[in-house]
DNA sequence: TAGATTGTTAATCGATTAACAATC
DNA sequence: TAGATTGTTAATCGATTAACAATC
């Protein structure tokens, strides 16, 4: 926790890490876990581990642990997990039909509501019972439905566009799969994938891994 | 640089970002950039980018600046891209078929070959002038082929254990989309992509700035 | 030459790790 | 109670930022 009460990205991007491994955990029904046990399974210190969870309250017992059970709740909880989101898809390509077909969102509360896209090509075409809406009713649909999240999956070139169009019509987190850095004002959430990132840091290592073997 | 003489995550991490705007920029036409401009770009600071750069070399000059041509061929260089990439997909799933049908990847020398899975359904099916071939022939596949990456698209279950027959046939570069982290031995490269963490880290953000409004 | 901007060293800041008293 | 493990403070480490001499 820095000196401002904030907590830092880094503590954040390893919460949904422990919401993960605890499930694991739960499944194969342990329900007590120590941080040097977690430390195990996520590669953290459990040092790391305390001060990280510490940072919302104290969640574990002296001599005991923490329950995992509560832990992965209370860490839910925090995240948000299971809150019950309402999420559009605009660009309903490859990507964009991937993340509208991946089960796994569903089971958490994400629930896609609408594609759009402005090939005619899609209109009308059905991803999982929904069918693909035309782009410029966008703005009417966000009028009358309440939307979460809005995910990106247009071309580079249009996503700015899109995303103004979206928090300009009150949608206020915004995840984006465009190989592009979408800018926002403060108060509105964004996650920006960058998979053409990742897939060149992997080169890079890869390439000096075997410089190195 | 850290004193061992290996260059953080951290930077390696922002090249691509650098690449990426400096293609923006000759593509603007405009072939000469300061730190101070890729500060504004990049909302990296001035000072950082050039501590970035110079962990590889000098490719500035002073008074001048950069040739954004030079310094991007330097970093498409220092990370491989353009490198031509072998590449198998295995999981003709949703994620999968979208990372074969990615366009983008195909222009930077990522080229795919083959797709892989276990669904008989699946089995013949055309991605891209790519026949999905049944994951059982996955080892002897490795062994008549050069490949340097894998992806996995697999369900999370038997993620581990595609990733180790990947690499027991001699793949050495992983990129992961199952949502586990996928361990491996030092000298393999391996990304875990992990959307369902990016979006859980958006619905943190979403939850937390909706409470500060 | 004067002005601009790099390359690089030094200072600062924040994040991680270590240590240990508190306590279950 | 003794042992275990947290919560939390203090120490360390590394990454970022600031500053400026070098130089184009």
């Amino acid at each position: 926790m820095t000196k401002n009460g904030k907590i830092s990205d880094a503590v954040i991007r390893r919460l949904p890490k422990y919401y993960r491994y605890l499930g694991d955990l739960l499944k194969n029904g342990i329900n007590r876990v120590s941080s040097n046990e977690l430390s195990k399974l996520t590669g953290f210190t459990a040092s790391q581990i305390r001060q990280d969870l510490n940072n919302f309250g104290g969640f574990g017992q002296q001599g005991y642990g923490y329950d995992a059970k509560n832990l992965r709740d209370e860490i839910g909880k925090i995240m948000g997990i299971n809150n019950n989101y309402q999420v559009i898809i605009v660009g309903a390509g490859n990507i964009g039909q991937a993340v509208a077909n991946y089960a796994g969102f569903y089971e958490e509360g994400f629930e896609v509501k609408a594609l759009f896209d402005k090939n005619p090509k899609l209109m009308g075409l059905k991803i999982r019972d929904l069918e693909i809406k035309d782009i410029d009713d966008l703005p009417e649909y966000l009028r009358e439905v309440h939307v979460d999240i809005g995910v990106i999956c247009t071309p580079k070139e249009v996503s700015q566009n899109v995303a103004n169009i979206l928090i300009s019509n009150g949608i206020r987190a915004i995840w984006n799969f465009a190989p592009t850095d979408i800018k926002v004002s403060e108060n509105i959430a964004i996650e920006n994938v960058h998979m053409n990132e990742s897939l060149y840091t992997l080169a890079y290592y890869y390439k000096n891994k075997k410089e190195i073997n």
